[in-house]
DNA sequence: ACGGCATATATGCAAAATGGATATTAGAGT
DNA sequence: ACTCTAATATCCATTTTGCATATATGCCGT
């Protein structure tokens, strides 16, 4: 705004907007980019697929929104939440203008496999192209999405919201193949993590492996790096 | 949006909220970062200085509204445009809930310093620790838009955007330096220019240079390779 | 016409980062 | 004690990077 605006806006003279907060709320399971999506009950595209989203509360900042669908819908207050992109085409909800905040969050597999076992709206999709068609333009939303933390996977430790409180550095690395969709190699993986400074040895190790056992690490950082 | 929602919106059902666009039109002016800017004749922050912006339009998309206000402004339909970042918490602005979406333009020095002769409210101020304090979160904004320049500029061809259709090396080289702040090694920047693909040179020359006269550059990419 | 000026451009080299292969280490089971 | 297999460490070739030095160019004074 700051335009040769009216001394007082009369939110009358324009016609209503929408403003609402829709979640990409995305973690690898069994080495797979997933999505978490919604099966719509209501018109339109009842029945479809779609992204957790919520009207944006009076009060409420963007952020808090998304972190409230983020409780509503995975139990969970912490985790990687930045905003993605914001999505207003005229023509893109077919009821009114909605305008909408998409925000980009990262969890932990387990986190999401509970939430998903707790309500029967929810399940976890492929994050690319999922064959079932996503209600609105959520499919670009999801697509951007993905790009962002590709973009992201190597200067921020985006890979870490990804996996638990403890994990391996075959974790960590299965966790960047299946974001990037191709191996790598893995000395210069290990090298180059272990001196980002992102992740710290524990002096633990797994148990049970049948062979050599794997040191177990941790974040080194807050997980709010954004 | 997506949620359990009521079957069709009713707009009555929630405070009015307003969609603006705002935009942060950056150039590099003498060897300085700089920001367009607007004086405010209204209130609230009458007199002080704001990012010029637009309520959005109901048949318009938010790039659409942006591109106008681009036009209005500095009279220009080219130039590099995208979403930045998207600001809406309850209290920015003090008259009714606005959420304003950022867009981030760049634009070369000589069109800017032509739309601020020919208008009295226009004005280009320096991007970094501007003294006079801005209207609303308009401050926040601008340091968002110099973190985005900053972290582009070596992964795409941002700085192009900031120069004529001809240039040398070292006026690109000049723009980066304003742009990060410190100077750089020059053979390095070349070869490391030279090799993005992102010019390519023109067998012209500059002329009534005193000494060696260097090779004028174009781009060799669209703007639009956001 | 010629040499000097100051900058553009090219070349060269050492240091660092990177990719990728190979060797070594560790725990569990036979 | 030996074997299995993956974790971890070492090593080397290649590429990238920072920086110093050399050469080229067009103007300008003499």
């Amino acid at each position: 705004m700051s335009e040769a605006a009216p001394e007082l806006y009369n939110p009358a003279d324009y016609p209503p907007v929408a403003v609402t907060v829709d979640l990409v709320l995305m973690t690898v399971v069994e080495g797979r980019l997933s999505v978490l999506v919604q099966r719509r009950g209501q018109s339109p595209f009842a029945g479809s697929l779609a992204l957790p989203g919520s009207f944006v509360g009076p009060g409420e900042t963007l952020e808090q929104a998304a972190r409230r669908v983020l409780m509503e819908k995975a139990s969970m207050a912490e985790g990687w939440l930045e905003q993605l992109y914001t999505f207003g085409d005229p023509d893109r909800d077919p009821r009114m203008r909605v305008v909408s905040v998409a925000y980009f969050a990262l969890m932990p597999a387990a986190c999401l496999t509970d939430a998903v076992a707790k309500r029967e709206d929810l399940l976890l999709a492929p994050a690319a192209g999922s064959q079932a068609p996503l209600a609105f333009d959520h499919a670009a939303i999801i697509e951007l999405a993905i790009e962002r933390l590709r973009g992201k996977l190597d200067y921020a430790p985006v890979a870490l919201a990804l996996l638990p409180e403890l994990f391996t550095l075959r974790d960590l690395q299965e966790v960047h193949e299946a974001i990037i969709g191709k191996a790598v190699n893995k000395p210069a993986f290990r090298r180059r993590l272990l001196d980002t400074g992102w992740i710290e040895g524990t002096g633990q190790r797994e148990a049970q492996t049948a062979f050599r056992p794997a040191e177990f690490y941790r974040r080194a950082v807050p997980d709010s790096s954004l």
